[in-house]
RNA sequence: GGUCGGUUAACUCAGUUGGUAGAGUGCCACCUUGACGUGGUGGAAGUCGCGAGUUCGAGUCUCUCACCGACCACCA
């Protein structure tokens, strides 16, 4: 047989291709299996997919590969979305790059370009996850813009509005004036910046020198004020309030007002008020009347309402403003201030509070049952303090601005006839619902593009209709996502599957860590520090970076994109790739043992079940917590330490015995059977963490006598053979365990004496053991060939308990024996002396420890008694040890 | 300003109900033994950020502080 000694990494291409082919992702709402439904976090379609993909999808494909194992008709929803102003602010840019605008090409020319971008890289991104490996239903996939979900976004529009949920309406929004639309407080990132604050005075009206001194980080705003306000309790204000305060630049007086939002311990104590322009200051507009002037537009530019600063920018205004107080005498000074700005996280622009006309969702009841959910017990996180971040914003929830100016999106079904009435339907009407005016036109806007996303975890499944796939596959059952979209989208798929659905979308959220570069930095396209899962697939393969991604990492912490672990990855994978290759050699004349069947199994097999056993149950256990860092780093030592590094090894006597003895043979058999049983359960366990490289061993360990066989039709693929569970098959062996762990060691022992001899592995010598006890006897005897080929020995030989030890030999103490290495020519009396009393002062302080640990009163009244008897066990074996020690001494 | 996270071997990180500190990489020494040198064997290396407390016992629980980081936030 020939099997290759590295795994050749650019199969999975076209064993995915296989399985896309099989229709193996394919979930089936007509099954009579348990559902088990993880959505996607739909992509944006704004670029190819980064590291931060690779992460969350590797969890969910996990999950999903895991459940299907599992027997669960198992649905991985796969889609994009079409992120409306990310992806339309892409779009702008390279049309600019062509010396295009928006306005040149028209709403329709422009939307034509975007369904070509989303060709493009909503195609790519598909791509990107197959060769990743994830068992998406392709068959059901997605796009938040496509008809179905449009339709689902027409009808929530339409419902709610009819509800009086969404409202139009005037208020004070984030104004990007860069991308010229409102963007939602979620998008704006605030920034400690360093700037200045402005200090100056106002005259009061009819009182000559007589002033009011404030101060404003925002200058040109005074365009706008139109009040001035003290606190309520501040005495030395008390008398102004009531008078009128005088802008120069307007030639306009403004009310002083008391008002409790003003805090008299900050800077003068004295606020002016631009309910325009300021979200406090629009509140205390509302609580005392006052008029609302907007001095902007929405460029940005001061408007007419500026006056003779018409048309100058932002910050044109501020530096005249400044020097035109200054000349009128009313400047005082200004001071350095570090504050927080505002600026929208896609473009970096400052955010510009601005009264607009937009629409809105109601928040306050929609927001309840979503809080309830948490607070119940009902949705959970996957750690709480993720819960809080949740309930944090739900606390503190406000109304939900959802109109965007764009044309990337879900325009707004609301029409609008000439005598300024309102008709919202989800097809377009053919006359005012109020006045039957024909003339009709429709609203210009989009809808937030998350206004879409949260709809997905139904509206994929076919709602607002009711289908098969909507009844069986909803609600979903766990949501994985990263920490910064808890509140944009998580929260916003709870409350509307509440609201449409009845039900929450999914009980459990796993929010992740990010992945950070090699110095902990985030990965962004600024930095130039992004690291393209497709360039590590290239050098090393979808499951290197699969298993690299989850391995023994807590999911909850950001994780470091380290370079350096990839290849132990690959040296794992390439472990385990002739781990399966040596199995594979030795089970030539092997004709077929099922589980269960009666073997003539040894200690050791016995030992490697029992460990299985556990593994199995334990990594069964992670993966139902989502704890999939603990699954991936438990079955790789399993792999790599019990079975490689130990049982391979010891099994190899009884696969090389040339004996046709009928129990040389059965023991073969034995060790045949249990290697194969063995690792097609590890390889199943890894196959939901790297599912390429296990659906080719698998396939090859079915079918030993033939492993090269083509995948035939008739062969079932790994993820479709049944997790292994060896309940019932009495495999938990503690007594083997406790045989082997002596065994190893006695070799650890003995090896530990060749290196320090400097005796190399061709040099076989001999080995005598004389063993405490009958047990012990029983054990080494029978370890006696594995114990040769482990420590490099010609002979062993296990003479009876209490026999005369061989001289001139060095000798080892260790658990139940004592192992007697004759090595004349290296013993060097006075060396062996040194090192039993080394060993020696170390048995006596572990005993030390003991002692005092058992002697303490109050840990024997209170220590669990497993843990005493554990000790008292310790100490019999450290005692037994130390006597045989000072055996040793006497005799030198 | 508020909330949260991190601080464990030279490096990157695990450490699931408190019970004698682990892995990988790197380093040192040895080895091509019939699966694998993308390998094997042995070894050195940690006062678990500082200080205190609770406990028979603390990397693990409580508190203080320090440094790093994330998020939230309307203080002019």
């Amino acid at each position: 047989m020939d099997i290759p000694k590295t795994y050749d990494k650019n199969r999975e291409a076209e064993i995915y291709a296989r399985w896309e082919k099989a229709g193996y992702f394919r979930a089936d709402a007509a099954s009579d299996k348990k559902p088990y439904t993880i959505m996607i976090p739909p992509p944006n379609i704004t670029a190819k997919l980064h590291m931060g993909h690779a992460l969350n999808n590797t969890i969910q494909d996990i999950l999903i590969r895991f459940k299907r194992m599992q027997g669960f008709e198992a649905l991985y929803m796969p889609g994009t979305d079409h992120a409306a102003i990310a992806t339309e602010t892409l779009v702008v840019k390279a049309l600019a790059e062509q010396g295009i605008t928006k306005n040149d090409i028209g709403r329709e020319g422009f939307l034509k370009k975007l369904w070509e971008w989303n060709e493009l890289y909503g195609g790519t991104i598909i791509n990107q996850l197959k060769r990743l490996g994830f068992s998406c239903d392709w068959g059901k996939q997605r796009f938040t813009m496509d008809e179905g979900l449009s339709d689902a976004v027409l009808e929530t529009f339409v419902s709610l509005y009819n509800e009086g949920k969404i409202y139009r309406g005037e208020r004070l929004v984030n104004w990007c004036v860069k991308c010229r639309t409102s963007i939602s407080d979620a998008e704006v990132e605030h920034e400690d910046k360093e700037s200045s604050i402005y200090h100056f005075k106002y005259p009061i009206d009819g009182e000559a020198d007589s002033f009011i001194a404030f101060a404003t980080t925002r200058p040109e705003t005074m365009l706008g004020d139109t009040a001035i306000a003290v606190s309520p309790d501040d005495s030395r204000y008390a008398a102004l309030v009531g008078k009128f305060a005088y802008i120069p630049m307007c030639d306009r007086k403004i009310p002083i007002i008391a008002d409790s939002y003003v805090d008299p311990e900050f800077g003068t104590g004295v606020v002016k008020i631009t309910p325009a322009h300021d979200p406090n200051d629009f509140e205390v507009g509302v609580r005392h009347n006052l008029p609302r002037i907007n001095i902007l537009n929405d460029d940005g530019t001061i408007n007419e309402n500026g006056g003779a600063y018409n048309g100058k920018t932002r910050e044109e205004a501020r530096l005249k403003i400044i020097e035109e107080m200054t000349e009128r005498g009313l400047y005082i000074k200004t001071e350095p201030l570090s504050h927080a700005v505002g600026e929208h996280d896609r473009c970096g622009t400052v955010v510009e509070p601005l009264m607009k006309l937009q629409w809105f969702v109601q928040m306050e009841e929609l927001a309840k049952p979503a809080l309830e959910a948490y607070t119940s017990g009902e949705l959970r996180f996957n750690r709480e303090r993720f819960g809080k971040i949740y309930k944090n914003w739900l606390d503190n929830i406000r109304d939900w601005c959802i109109s965007r100016q764009l044309w990337w999106g879900h325009r707004i079904p609301a029409y609008y006839c000439p005598n300024g009435h309102i008709t919202v339907a989800k097809i377009a009407p053919a006359a005012c619902g109020t006045c039957g005016d024909t003339n009709l036109t429709q609203d210009p806007d989009v809808l937030d593009t998350w206004f879409s996303s949260a709809l997905w975890p139904f509206a994929t499944l076919g709602w607002p209709q009711k289908t098969p796939e909507l009844e069986k596959f909803y609600p979903t059952d766990v949501l994985v996502t990263d920490r910064g979209i808890i509140f944009h989208w998580v929260v916003r798929m709870v409350f509307s599957g509440q609201k449409f659905m009845g039900e929450l979308p999914f009980k459990d959220v796993i929010v992740h860590g990010t992945v950070l570069d090699e110095i902990g930095r985030k990965m962004s396209k600024s930095l130039g520090n992004g690291i393209d899962p497709l360039d590590i697939i290239e050098q090393f393969g979808a499951d290197v970076l699969r298993l690299m991604l989850v391995n023994g990492n807590a999911i909850d912490s950001d994780t470091r994109f380290f370079s350096e672990r990839l290849e132990p990855t690959r040296n794992f994978l390439n472990k385990l790739w002739n781990a399966t290759r040596f199995v594979l050699m030795n089970l030539e004349d092997y004709h077929g043992y099922e589980s269960g069947e009666n073997v003539a199994r040894e200690t050791e097999d016995r030992w490697i079940l029992s460990c299985l056993n556990r593994l199995i149950t334990e990594v069964t256990e992670n993966l139902e917590a989502h704890e999939l860092g603990h699954a991936a780093k438990k079955i790789v030592d399993f792999i790599w330490d019990e079975f490689c590094d130990w049982y391979v090894e010891m099994v190899k006597p009884r696969l090389y015995s040339k004996s046709n003895d009928a129990t040389a043979k059965a023991s073969r058999k034995a060790a045949q059977a249990t290697l194969r049983e063995v690792l097609i359960a590890a390889v199943k366990l890894l196959h939901p963490i790297t599912p390429f490289i296990t659906e080719d061993l698998f396939l090859a360990l079915r079918n030993p006598a033939n492993p090269s066989t083509e995948y035939g039709r008739e062969m079932q693929s790994v993820m479709l053979s049944h997790w292994p569970d060896f309940t019932g098959c009495n495999f938990d062996n503690p007594a083997a365990e406790k045989s082997i762990e002596r065994v190893k060691e006695a070799v650890r022992g003995i090896r530990a004496v060749r290196t320090e001899k400097q005796v190399p592995p061709s040099q076989k010598i001999s080995v005598v053991i004389i063993p405490a006890d009958t047990d012990a006897n029983d054990l080494f005897a029978n370890a006696k060939a594995a114990l040769a080929l482990l420590a490099g020995a010609a002979t062993v030989d296990v003479n009876a308990a209490n026999s005369e030890p061989p001289a001139g030999a060095i000798s080892v103490v260790v658990s139940g024996a004592t192992i007697y290495l004759p090595l004349d020519s290296l013993v060097d009396t006075e060396k062996e002396r040194a090192r039993l009393s080394k060993e020696k002062k170390k048995l006596e302080q572990e005993l030390a420890r003991i002692d005092s640990k058992l002697s303490n009163e109050g840990f024997v009244a209170k220590a669990p008694p497993s843990l005493i008897e554990t000790e008292r066990e310790k100490r019999e074996n450290f005692a037994a040890m130390l006597a045989k020690v000072e055996t040793e001494l006497k005799g030198t």
